[in-house]
DNA sequence: TGAACAAATGAATAACTGTTCATATATTGT
DNA sequence: ACAATATATGAACAGTTATTCATTTGTTCA
């Protein structure tokens, strides 16, 4: 990649190029915090969540909710079980599924304040 | 979908979801809200919005700094402008790119709380 | 034990997305 | 006007993803 030096010796913010380099994320943290707000990025998740917020959902309610399939809502709820997103117990054929800590909610209320200022 | 009728007769939460159901977000909010988060699930956006975070930088500079092809930071540059995430402003031949607001850095610092309390 | 039901899951598919490559546009200095 | 450079963009391709369908697992109750 032949930008590297183009960018030394033309752009001239050889300096501010380095010093952002420093202080990157290393690529664990990237690929954690992007897999994470991936998981936010589908309307689906995104619904499911938004519920969540709002109180404990068993999975066949959550379908309800939504007007989704069971097995829809289900795999979807796999994939923010495996990023810990939210947290499930069980109760007789219910599961029920709840958010797993305060940092999604205040990501939520975050992007929402960010939607609702534009 | 027969799921509702389900429901309603056997998960006996038939209240919880209606409630749940009248606070929930209008289809061009969860719309425009996945589209946020959704460009923040992306390593190579991410990673830009990290480096904006940090100061304003010009295309030439965050290729070099991100090591990719100049081509492929813009694509995404332009993504993140379309929804209004970045700003940017020319100067000559550069382009000077910067995060939008102030909720642009809030929801990245809320990201990174969360990774790190996991 | 067997019927009914909630939830999970594997396979298949259609739609989407990120990168590359080639090229176009716009600006600067000669 | 021309060469050099920064950025933008369209097309194409490979890889990913969300949903559906069919099936399985596990639980309750009769």
């Amino acid at each position: 990649m032949s930008k590297e030096l183009v960018c030394e010796e033309n752009c001239a913010h050889v300096d501010a190029v380095n010093e952002v380099k420093e202080t990157m994320l290393e690529s664990t943290e990237i690929l954690s915090l992007s897999a994470i707000f991936k998981a936010f990025g589908d309307p689906t998740r995104l619904k499911i969540l938004h519920c969540l917020q709002q109180r404990e959902m068993c999975v066949c309610c959550l379908s309800c909710a939504l007007d989704m399939s069971q097995s829809a809502v289900s795999h979807q709820l796999r994939v923010l079980r495996n990023l810990r997103l939210v947290k499930h117990r069980k109760e007789g054929k219910n599961v029920y599924y709840s958010l797993d800590d305060e940092h999604i909610f205040r990501i939520l209320e975050q992007g929402l304040e960010h939607i609702k200022h534009i």
